[in-house]
DNA sequence: GTCTATATTCCGATAGAC
DNA sequence: GTCTATCGGAATATAGAC
Protein backbone atom coordinates (compact mmCIF):
# COMPACT_ATOMS: atom_id res chain seq x y z
CA UNK A 1 0.00 0.00 0.00
CA UNK A 2 2.87 2.37 0.21
CA UNK A 3 4.01 4.02 -2.44
CA UNK A 4 7.35 3.21 -2.28
CA UNK A 5 8.13 -0.54 -2.92
CA UNK A 6 11.67 -1.83 -1.85
CA UNK A 7 11.04 -4.97 -3.86
CA UNK A 8 9.48 -3.83 -6.83
CA UNK A 9 7.63 -5.95 -9.08
CA UNK A 10 9.13 -3.64 -11.63
CA UNK A 11 12.67 -4.98 -11.35
CA UNK A 12 11.43 -8.38 -11.41
CA UNK A 13 9.72 -7.40 -14.59
CA UNK A 14 12.89 -6.50 -16.04
CA UNK A 15 14.97 -9.71 -14.78
CA UNK A 16 11.41 -11.37 -16.91
CA UNK A 17 11.86 -9.80 -19.69
CA UNK A 18 15.69 -9.35 -19.84
CA UNK A 19 16.10 -13.22 -19.60
CA UNK A 20 14.11 -13.59 -22.00
CA UNK A 21 15.36 -11.06 -25.10
CA UNK A 22 18.78 -12.17 -24.15
CA UNK A 23 18.07 -15.60 -24.61
CA UNK A 24 16.75 -15.39 -27.87
CA UNK A 25 18.66 -12.63 -29.45
CA UNK A 26 22.05 -13.10 -27.50
CA UNK A 27 23.58 -9.88 -25.89
CA UNK A 28 24.90 -8.34 -29.31
CA UNK A 29 21.11 -8.95 -30.69
CA UNK A 30 19.19 -7.68 -27.91
CA UNK A 31 18.03 -4.36 -27.73
CA UNK A 32 17.08 -2.63 -24.52
CA UNK A 33 14.07 -1.21 -26.31
CA UNK A 34 12.41 -5.04 -26.52
CA UNK A 35 13.25 -5.44 -23.09
CA UNK A 36 11.25 -2.45 -22.31
CA UNK A 37 8.05 -3.41 -24.04
CA UNK A 38 8.33 -7.04 -23.11
CA UNK A 39 8.40 -5.81 -19.31
CA UNK A 40 5.56 -3.21 -20.38
CA UNK A 41 7.75 -0.21 -19.48
CA UNK A 42 10.17 2.19 -21.24
CA UNK A 43 14.08 2.46 -22.03
CA UNK A 44 14.62 5.31 -19.67
CA UNK A 45 13.14 3.07 -16.44
CA UNK A 46 15.57 0.09 -17.43
CA UNK A 47 18.72 2.83 -17.03
CA UNK A 48 16.79 3.51 -13.44
CA UNK A 49 17.21 0.04 -12.36
CA UNK A 50 20.27 -0.93 -14.19
CA UNK A 51 22.71 1.75 -14.93
CA UNK A 52 23.62 -0.26 -18.68
CA UNK A 53 22.85 -2.76 -21.16
CA UNK A 54 26.06 -4.57 -19.63
CA UNK A 55 25.13 -4.40 -16.25
CA UNK A 56 21.76 -6.12 -17.19
CA UNK A 57 22.67 -8.91 -19.07
CA UNK A 58 26.26 -9.02 -16.54
CA UNK A 59 23.40 -10.01 -14.03
CA UNK A 60 21.03 -12.48 -15.84
CA UNK A 61 24.45 -14.08 -16.66
CA UNK A 62 25.41 -14.56 -13.73
CA UNK A 63 22.76 -15.67 -12.00
CA UNK A 64 22.09 -18.33 -14.87
CA UNK A 65 25.89 -20.00 -15.00
CA UNK A 66 25.87 -19.74 -11.42
CA UNK A 67 22.95 -21.88 -10.87
CA UNK A 68 24.53 -25.12 -12.92
CA UNK A 69 28.40 -25.06 -11.88
CA UNK A 70 28.19 -25.86 -8.18
CA UNK A 71 26.42 -29.09 -8.52
CA UNK A 72 28.53 -30.15 -11.74
CA UNK A 73 31.40 -29.45 -9.25
CA UNK A 74 30.64 -31.52 -6.52
CA UNK A 75 30.17 -34.59 -8.62
CA UNK A 76 33.82 -34.52 -10.94
CA UNK A 77 35.21 -34.39 -7.41
CA UNK A 78 33.23 -36.44 -5.94
CA UNK A 79 34.57 -39.93 -4.54
CA UNK A 80 31.82 -42.06 -6.46
CA UNK A 81 32.54 -44.89 -8.83
CA UNK A 82 32.87 -44.11 -12.37
CA UNK A 83 29.45 -45.72 -13.61
CA UNK A 84 27.90 -44.01 -10.33
CA UNK A 85 29.63 -40.43 -11.62
CA UNK A 86 28.61 -40.46 -15.12
CA UNK A 87 25.14 -41.65 -13.86
CA UNK A 88 24.84 -39.12 -11.25
CA UNK A 89 26.43 -36.25 -13.81
CA UNK A 90 24.47 -37.07 -16.45
CA UNK A 91 21.28 -36.81 -14.40
CA UNK A 92 22.08 -33.69 -12.79
CA UNK A 93 22.76 -32.21 -16.12
CA UNK A 94 19.76 -32.97 -17.97
CA UNK A 95 17.36 -31.81 -14.73
CA UNK A 96 19.43 -28.22 -14.41
CA UNK A 97 19.47 -27.41 -17.67
CA UNK A 98 15.61 -28.59 -18.10
CA UNK A 99 14.89 -26.41 -15.88
CA UNK A 100 16.52 -23.30 -16.95
CA UNK A 101 16.50 -24.39 -20.67
CA UNK A 102 17.78 -21.24 -21.75
CA UNK A 103 21.65 -21.65 -20.25
CA UNK A 104 22.89 -23.67 -23.24
CA UNK A 105 22.29 -21.03 -26.08
CA UNK A 106 22.99 -18.16 -23.77
CA UNK A 107 27.10 -19.93 -23.16
CA UNK A 108 27.54 -21.05 -26.38
CA UNK A 109 26.51 -17.67 -28.39
CA UNK A 110 29.00 -15.67 -25.83
CA UNK A 111 32.09 -18.22 -24.88
CA UNK A 112 32.07 -18.65 -28.98
CA UNK A 113 32.19 -14.74 -28.97
CA UNK A 114 34.51 -14.08 -26.51
CA UNK A 115 36.20 -17.18 -25.30
CA UNK A 116 38.89 -15.43 -22.98
CA UNK A 117 36.91 -12.82 -20.92
CA UNK A 118 33.38 -14.83 -21.26
CA UNK A 119 35.29 -18.02 -19.30
CA UNK A 120 37.24 -16.40 -16.74
CA UNK A 121 33.75 -14.33 -16.36
CA UNK A 122 32.05 -18.00 -15.29
CA UNK A 123 34.55 -19.71 -13.74
CA UNK A 124 36.75 -17.40 -12.03
CA UNK A 125 39.81 -19.08 -10.73
CA UNK A 126 38.68 -21.85 -10.00
CA UNK A 127 37.58 -24.36 -13.08
CA UNK A 128 35.53 -27.46 -12.76
CA UNK A 129 38.02 -30.04 -12.22
CA UNK A 130 37.79 -32.70 -14.75
CA UNK A 131 41.33 -34.66 -13.82
CA UNK A 132 39.55 -36.81 -11.32
CA UNK A 133 36.78 -38.13 -13.85
CA UNK A 134 39.47 -38.62 -16.78
CA UNK A 135 42.10 -40.13 -14.83
CA UNK A 136 39.01 -42.51 -13.28
CA UNK A 137 38.55 -43.29 -17.06
CA UNK A 138 41.91 -44.13 -17.91
CA UNK A 139 42.55 -46.15 -15.06
CA UNK A 140 38.92 -48.18 -15.83
CA UNK A 141 40.66 -48.65 -19.35
CA UNK A 142 43.38 -49.75 -18.45
CA UNK A 143 42.26 -52.34 -16.35
CA UNK A 144 40.08 -53.23 -18.77
CA UNK A 145 37.16 -52.49 -17.13
CA UNK A 146 35.60 -50.73 -19.83
CA UNK A 147 36.57 -50.43 -23.61
CA UNK A 148 39.21 -48.61 -24.97
CA UNK A 149 38.57 -45.04 -25.13
CA UNK A 150 40.10 -41.08 -24.56
CA UNK A 151 38.90 -40.10 -21.40
CA UNK A 152 38.15 -36.73 -23.48
CA UNK A 153 35.91 -38.67 -25.80
CA UNK A 154 34.39 -40.03 -23.03
CA UNK A 155 33.63 -36.50 -21.66
CA UNK A 156 32.46 -34.70 -25.14
CA UNK A 157 29.73 -37.63 -24.79
CA UNK A 158 28.77 -37.08 -22.13
CA UNK A 159 28.28 -33.25 -22.88
CA UNK A 160 27.07 -33.94 -25.86
CA UNK A 161 24.29 -36.15 -24.89
CA UNK A 162 23.09 -33.88 -22.51
CA UNK A 163 23.30 -30.97 -23.79
CA UNK A 164 22.74 -30.43 -27.45
CA UNK A 165 19.02 -31.99 -27.90
CA UNK A 166 18.37 -28.35 -26.22
CA UNK A 167 20.09 -26.85 -28.47
CA UNK A 168 19.00 -28.04 -31.69
CA UNK A 169 15.14 -28.23 -30.11
CA UNK A 170 13.21 -25.97 -32.76
CA UNK A 171 14.71 -28.17 -35.05
CA UNK A 172 14.82 -31.77 -34.13
CA UNK A 173 10.59 -30.29 -33.51
CA UNK A 174 10.36 -28.78 -37.13
CA UNK A 175 12.01 -31.80 -38.63
CA UNK A 176 10.68 -34.97 -36.67
CA UNK A 177 7.92 -33.16 -35.90
CA UNK A 178 7.86 -33.55 -32.65
CA UNK A 179 5.46 -31.77 -30.36
CA UNK A 180 5.99 -30.09 -27.17
CA UNK A 181 4.20 -32.88 -25.10
CA UNK A 182 6.80 -35.50 -26.50
CA UNK A 183 9.82 -33.59 -26.45
CA UNK A 184 9.32 -32.79 -22.74
CA UNK A 185 8.71 -36.87 -22.44
CA UNK A 186 11.86 -37.93 -24.30
CA UNK A 187 14.21 -34.98 -22.10
CA UNK A 188 12.78 -36.30 -19.23
CA UNK A 189 13.71 -39.99 -20.08
CA UNK A 190 16.91 -38.75 -20.93
CA UNK A 191 17.32 -38.33 -17.91
CA UNK A 192 18.44 -41.63 -17.12
CA UNK A 193 18.70 -43.02 -20.54
CA UNK A 194 21.66 -40.72 -21.32
CA UNK A 195 23.57 -42.60 -18.79
CA UNK A 196 22.59 -45.70 -19.72
CA UNK A 197 23.22 -44.98 -23.46
CA UNK A 198 26.95 -44.20 -22.65
CA UNK A 199 27.10 -47.69 -19.57
CA UNK A 200 25.86 -50.00 -22.63
CA UNK A 201 28.36 -48.22 -24.92
CA UNK A 202 31.75 -48.72 -22.79
CA UNK A 203 31.05 -51.64 -20.43
CA UNK A 204 32.64 -54.96 -22.07
CA UNK B 1 46.61 -9.61 -67.38
CA UNK B 2 43.09 -7.75 -68.36
CA UNK B 3 41.91 -4.78 -65.35
CA UNK B 4 39.25 -6.28 -64.83
CA UNK B 5 38.86 -9.11 -63.76
CA UNK B 6 35.16 -11.25 -63.76
CA UNK B 7 35.45 -13.50 -60.71
CA UNK B 8 37.19 -11.07 -58.41
CA UNK B 9 39.85 -11.85 -56.07
CA UNK B 10 38.10 -9.21 -53.74
CA UNK B 11 34.56 -11.11 -54.19
CA UNK B 12 36.81 -13.92 -52.69
CA UNK B 13 38.34 -12.46 -50.15
CA UNK B 14 35.13 -10.35 -48.53
CA UNK B 15 33.62 -13.95 -48.67
CA UNK B 16 36.98 -15.43 -46.46
CA UNK B 17 36.44 -12.56 -44.12
CA UNK B 18 32.83 -12.45 -43.85
CA UNK B 19 32.92 -15.83 -43.45
CA UNK B 20 35.20 -15.96 -40.64
CA UNK B 21 33.63 -12.62 -38.62
CA UNK B 22 30.24 -14.02 -38.78
CA UNK B 23 31.65 -17.15 -37.50
CA UNK B 24 33.14 -15.38 -34.48
CA UNK B 25 30.42 -12.73 -33.57
CA UNK B 26 27.04 -14.13 -34.97
CA UNK B 27 25.23 -11.74 -37.43
CA UNK B 28 24.23 -9.36 -35.13
CA UNK B 29 27.37 -8.75 -33.81
CA UNK B 30 29.33 -8.90 -36.93
CA UNK B 31 30.67 -5.80 -38.23
CA UNK B 32 31.45 -4.37 -41.74
CA UNK B 33 34.38 -2.59 -40.63
CA UNK B 34 35.75 -5.99 -39.03
CA UNK B 35 35.08 -7.60 -42.56
CA UNK B 36 36.32 -4.75 -44.60
CA UNK B 37 39.40 -5.07 -42.09
CA UNK B 38 39.69 -8.92 -42.17
CA UNK B 39 39.28 -8.70 -46.28
CA UNK B 40 42.06 -5.55 -46.50
CA UNK B 41 39.50 -3.47 -47.99
CA UNK B 42 37.06 -0.66 -46.98
CA UNK B 43 33.52 -0.66 -45.93
CA UNK B 44 32.43 0.90 -49.39
CA UNK B 45 33.63 -1.76 -51.48
CA UNK B 46 32.05 -4.16 -49.29
CA UNK B 47 28.44 -2.42 -49.96
CA UNK B 48 29.88 -2.42 -53.79
CA UNK B 49 29.91 -6.08 -54.31
CA UNK B 50 26.93 -6.49 -51.85
CA UNK B 51 24.45 -4.22 -51.46
CA UNK B 52 24.09 -5.25 -47.77
CA UNK B 53 25.37 -6.06 -44.75
CA UNK B 54 22.09 -9.00 -44.80
CA UNK B 55 22.46 -10.02 -48.09
CA UNK B 56 25.63 -10.35 -47.14
CA UNK B 57 24.86 -12.94 -44.59
CA UNK B 58 22.35 -14.15 -46.38
CA UNK B 59 25.08 -15.46 -49.04
CA UNK B 60 27.27 -16.72 -46.89
CA UNK B 61 24.58 -18.82 -44.88
CA UNK B 62 23.09 -20.63 -47.98
CA UNK B 63 26.57 -21.30 -49.32
CA UNK B 64 26.83 -23.42 -46.03
CA UNK B 65 24.28 -24.77 -45.39
CA UNK B 66 23.47 -26.18 -48.66
CA UNK B 67 26.86 -27.95 -48.59
CA UNK B 68 25.76 -30.37 -45.73
CA UNK B 69 22.18 -31.29 -46.39
CA UNK B 70 21.88 -33.01 -50.11
CA UNK B 71 24.53 -35.18 -48.85
CA UNK B 72 22.58 -36.02 -45.10
CA UNK B 73 19.34 -36.08 -47.28
CA UNK B 74 20.68 -38.61 -49.58
CA UNK B 75 22.01 -40.77 -46.59
CA UNK B 76 19.06 -40.54 -44.62
CA UNK B 77 16.97 -42.30 -47.79
CA UNK B 78 19.26 -44.65 -49.00
CA UNK B 79 18.70 -48.35 -48.92
CA UNK B 80 21.56 -48.95 -46.46
CA UNK B 81 21.36 -51.44 -43.42
CA UNK B 82 20.32 -49.34 -40.29
CA UNK B 83 23.91 -49.88 -38.81
CA UNK B 84 25.48 -49.11 -42.35
CA UNK B 85 23.47 -45.79 -42.26
CA UNK B 86 24.44 -45.03 -38.57
CA UNK B 87 28.22 -45.31 -39.85
CA UNK B 88 27.40 -43.35 -42.83
CA UNK B 89 25.61 -40.56 -41.67
CA UNK B 90 27.82 -39.60 -38.73
CA UNK B 91 31.78 -40.10 -40.95
CA UNK B 92 29.65 -37.97 -43.42
CA UNK B 93 28.59 -35.59 -40.97
CA UNK B 94 31.35 -34.69 -39.10
CA UNK B 95 33.69 -34.61 -41.84
CA UNK B 96 31.52 -32.02 -43.39
CA UNK B 97 31.75 -30.09 -40.53
CA UNK B 98 35.10 -29.97 -39.66
CA UNK B 99 35.45 -28.41 -43.24
CA UNK B 100 32.90 -25.92 -42.51
CA UNK B 101 33.26 -25.67 -38.37
CA UNK B 102 30.95 -22.22 -38.66
CA UNK B 103 27.80 -23.83 -39.67
CA UNK B 104 26.77 -25.01 -35.85
CA UNK B 105 26.96 -22.08 -34.31
CA UNK B 106 25.37 -20.15 -36.86
CA UNK B 107 22.46 -23.05 -37.66
CA UNK B 108 21.58 -22.92 -33.74
CA UNK B 109 21.97 -19.29 -33.26
CA UNK B 110 19.11 -18.13 -36.29
CA UNK B 111 17.33 -21.67 -36.01
CA UNK B 112 16.63 -20.27 -32.13
CA UNK B 113 16.09 -16.73 -33.14
CA UNK B 114 13.58 -17.18 -35.68
CA UNK B 115 12.61 -21.04 -35.57
CA UNK B 116 10.00 -20.55 -38.62
CA UNK B 117 11.48 -18.20 -40.91
CA UNK B 118 14.46 -19.74 -40.79
CA UNK B 119 13.75 -23.42 -41.30
CA UNK B 120 11.80 -22.46 -44.00
CA UNK B 121 14.73 -20.97 -45.61
CA UNK B 122 17.36 -23.57 -45.54
CA UNK B 123 15.03 -26.22 -46.04
CA UNK B 124 12.34 -24.91 -48.08
CA UNK B 125 9.91 -27.10 -49.35
CA UNK B 126 12.23 -30.22 -48.77
CA UNK B 127 12.79 -31.53 -45.21
CA UNK B 128 15.32 -34.02 -44.76
CA UNK B 129 13.12 -37.28 -44.47
CA UNK B 130 14.20 -39.10 -41.01
CA UNK B 131 10.69 -41.28 -41.31
CA UNK B 132 12.86 -43.82 -43.09
CA UNK B 133 15.44 -44.13 -40.63
CA UNK B 134 12.96 -44.17 -38.07
CA UNK B 135 11.28 -46.75 -38.73
CA UNK B 136 14.18 -48.99 -39.76
CA UNK B 137 15.43 -48.28 -35.87
CA UNK B 138 11.56 -49.32 -34.56
CA UNK B 139 12.03 -52.32 -37.18
CA UNK B 140 15.22 -53.70 -35.22
CA UNK B 141 13.68 -53.08 -32.54
CA UNK B 142 10.97 -54.70 -32.89
CA UNK B 143 12.78 -57.71 -34.36
CA UNK B 144 15.25 -57.38 -30.83
CA UNK B 145 17.74 -56.78 -33.19
CA UNK B 146 19.03 -53.87 -30.98
CA UNK B 147 18.36 -52.94 -27.21
CA UNK B 148 14.90 -50.84 -26.75
CA UNK B 149 14.94 -47.31 -27.74
CA UNK B 150 12.36 -44.62 -28.77
CA UNK B 151 13.75 -43.79 -32.27
CA UNK B 152 14.04 -40.21 -31.83
CA UNK B 153 16.32 -40.89 -28.64
CA UNK B 154 18.66 -42.39 -31.16
CA UNK B 155 18.52 -39.57 -33.85
CA UNK B 156 19.04 -36.73 -31.17
CA UNK B 157 21.82 -39.00 -29.64
CA UNK B 158 23.77 -39.48 -33.57
CA UNK B 159 22.65 -35.49 -33.87
CA UNK B 160 24.36 -34.97 -30.27
CA UNK B 161 27.58 -36.77 -30.53
CA UNK B 162 28.43 -35.19 -34.19
CA UNK B 163 27.34 -31.73 -33.97
CA UNK B 164 28.17 -30.47 -30.43
CA UNK B 165 31.96 -30.79 -29.77
CA UNK B 166 32.13 -27.83 -32.49
CA UNK B 167 29.56 -25.86 -30.53
CA UNK B 168 31.54 -26.47 -27.26
CA UNK B 169 35.20 -25.87 -28.23
CA UNK B 170 35.96 -23.24 -26.28
CA UNK B 171 35.21 -24.46 -23.44
CA UNK B 172 36.62 -27.94 -23.96
CA UNK B 173 39.99 -26.92 -24.63
CA UNK B 174 39.86 -24.58 -22.00
CA UNK B 175 38.33 -26.24 -19.15
CA UNK B 176 40.37 -29.44 -20.00
CA UNK B 177 43.59 -27.74 -21.97
CA UNK B 178 43.07 -29.18 -24.98
CA UNK B 179 45.34 -27.56 -27.43
CA UNK B 180 44.50 -27.30 -30.96
CA UNK B 181 46.56 -30.68 -32.25
CA UNK B 182 44.89 -32.72 -29.88
CA UNK B 183 41.14 -31.13 -30.56
CA UNK B 184 41.80 -32.24 -34.50
CA UNK B 185 43.06 -35.51 -33.75
CA UNK B 186 40.27 -36.13 -31.51
CA UNK B 187 37.91 -34.78 -34.10
CA UNK B 188 39.48 -37.01 -36.79
CA UNK B 189 38.95 -39.91 -34.88
CA UNK B 190 35.27 -39.05 -34.11
CA UNK B 191 34.77 -39.34 -37.97
CA UNK B 192 34.36 -43.40 -37.13
CA UNK B 193 34.86 -43.24 -33.63
CA UNK B 194 31.09 -41.83 -32.93
CA UNK B 195 29.00 -44.67 -34.93
CA UNK B 196 31.34 -47.07 -32.86
CA UNK B 197 30.25 -45.74 -29.81
CA UNK B 198 26.55 -45.48 -31.03
CA UNK B 199 26.41 -49.35 -32.40
CA UNK B 200 28.18 -50.26 -29.01
CA UNK B 201 25.29 -49.04 -27.14
CA UNK B 202 22.51 -50.14 -29.10
CA UNK B 203 23.87 -53.60 -29.68
CA UNK B 204 22.70 -56.39 -27.93
C1' DG C 1 36.99 -1.15 -58.82
C1' DT C 2 38.56 1.27 -55.09
C1' DC C 3 38.95 5.01 -52.31
C1' DT C 4 37.51 9.27 -48.93
C1' DA C 5 33.98 11.73 -47.14
C1' DT C 6 29.39 12.11 -45.69
C1' DA C 7 24.61 11.09 -45.03
C1' DT C 8 21.33 8.19 -42.52
C1' DT C 9 19.70 5.13 -39.20
C1' DC C 10 19.72 2.95 -34.96
C1' DC C 11 20.44 2.48 -30.19
C1' DG C 12 22.29 3.16 -25.56
C1' DA C 13 22.21 6.60 -22.32
C1' DT C 14 20.90 11.04 -19.96
C1' DA C 15 18.06 15.31 -18.70
C1' DG C 16 14.33 16.95 -16.73
C1' DA C 17 9.19 17.25 -15.91
C1' DC C 18 5.71 15.06 -13.17
C1' DG D 1 9.44 5.76 -9.79
C1' DT D 2 7.96 6.64 -14.21
C1' DC D 3 7.52 9.17 -18.16
C1' DT D 4 8.79 12.14 -22.74
C1' DA D 5 12.23 14.13 -25.25
C1' DT D 6 16.74 14.34 -26.76
C1' DC D 7 21.74 13.75 -27.05
C1' DG D 8 25.81 11.44 -28.75
C1' DG D 9 28.17 7.70 -30.59
C1' DA D 10 28.44 3.83 -33.53
C1' DA D 11 27.31 1.31 -37.53
C1' DT D 12 25.15 0.83 -42.09
C1' DA D 13 24.84 2.73 -46.31
C1' DT D 14 25.51 6.16 -50.17
C1' DA D 15 27.85 10.02 -53.07
C1' DG D 16 31.24 11.20 -55.74
C1' DA D 17 36.31 11.66 -56.97
C1' DC D 18 39.94 8.99 -59.03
Amino acid sequence: MAKIQEDSNTQEAILNAARKVFLREGMAGARMQDIADEAGINKALLHYYFRSKNQLFERIFQESAQRLLPRIGEILESGDSLFGKIEAFCSEYVTQIRENPFIPLFVITEVNRQPEAFLKKVFGKKRPNIALLSAQIAEAVQKKQIKPIHPMQLIMNMLSLCIFPFLARPVIQKVAGVNDKLFDELIEERKTAVAQFIIDSIRK
